[in-house]
DNA sequence: TTAAACTTTGCAATTGAGTTGCAGTATATT
DNA sequence: AATATACTGCAACTCAATTGCAAAGTTTAA
């Protein structure tokens, strides 16, 4: 039976090399998005910028979606099945000033924006920053 | 009769340097918000650190508030007055990921959102990014 | 089955924004 | 004026992201 990172990449069309096994694998296995840096960190002998490469085709693909979630660094997460990409299946984050944690804010729908005429949305970013229960 | 910068400056007690006023000048007379580049573009003659310590010192006394707008880079504008930093001064932003043009989404209020027990809310970025107009 | 073409990878180097150390200059204080 | 304090400019550094390039691996087609 086929992996299921190898799964994925197949039903994506992504050529499921070494490298974007493990780091597909490695998204998987983590609840929260994850940057770069965190799977090279976690990856140990892979290199950096095999793993950004790896990243790009997996965004362009579909495979991930990056966020922007105020840390600074971008984070990925895999797709759930049937995302699109949309602003929907994202949620609010809120960003520990003291601490440097992201927290997902999952009670809290993004709300539908009105945007100017012809204007297409294609993904959201929502960043509240302030001080976590541990850090006020 | 003194000049506004100069004035402001005074007020929220920073002391009005040569670089401090050339910097607050120059976003006064721009209405969006601007970054450290292209303020040191706009002010040729003046060093990037300076002008970075500049928007530090403002920041931190409240002239000037930050703004992270999915450009990337970090833009500030002046507060307005009684700004007091908040979230209810904010609105949302929408990024063109194809001209790179960011564009104040002034009709849509940003809600009200309900943080766990014992968060502390100190701002907000809520940036929306797809085509404008001129690029879809 | 071997050569050519294409894809992927690892290393090193570069970019770009932000930030800091430090010494020189300017301003304020006594 | 002498000293202390604040500000500035330059150069250097950080840190994440990104790119160039050649080596290694894989696929295609003669």
């Amino acid at each position: 039976m086929m992996e299921k990172a190898e799964e994925i990449l197949k039903v994506k069309g992504v050529n499921p090399t070494a490298v974007r096994i493990l780091v597909l694998r490695y998204l998987l296995e983590h609840l929260k998005s994850q940057s770069l840096k965190d799977i090279e960190e976690g990856l140990m002998h892979t290199d950096r910028s095999s793993i950004f490469r790896s990243l790009k085709t997996f965004e362009e693909k579909k495979v991930v979606h990056s966020i922007e979630d105020g840390s600074g660094m971008i984070k990925y997460a895999v797709c759930p099945t049937g995302c699109n990409c949309d602003p929907q299946d994202l949620h609010y984050h809120f960003y520990c000033t003291k601490c440097s944690y992201t927290y997902c804010l999952l009670d809290n729908p993004i709300p539908i924006i009105k945007l100017p005429q012809n204007f297409k949305m294609q993904r959201a970013n929502m960043v509240v920053k302030g001080l976590c229960n541990k850090c006020s």
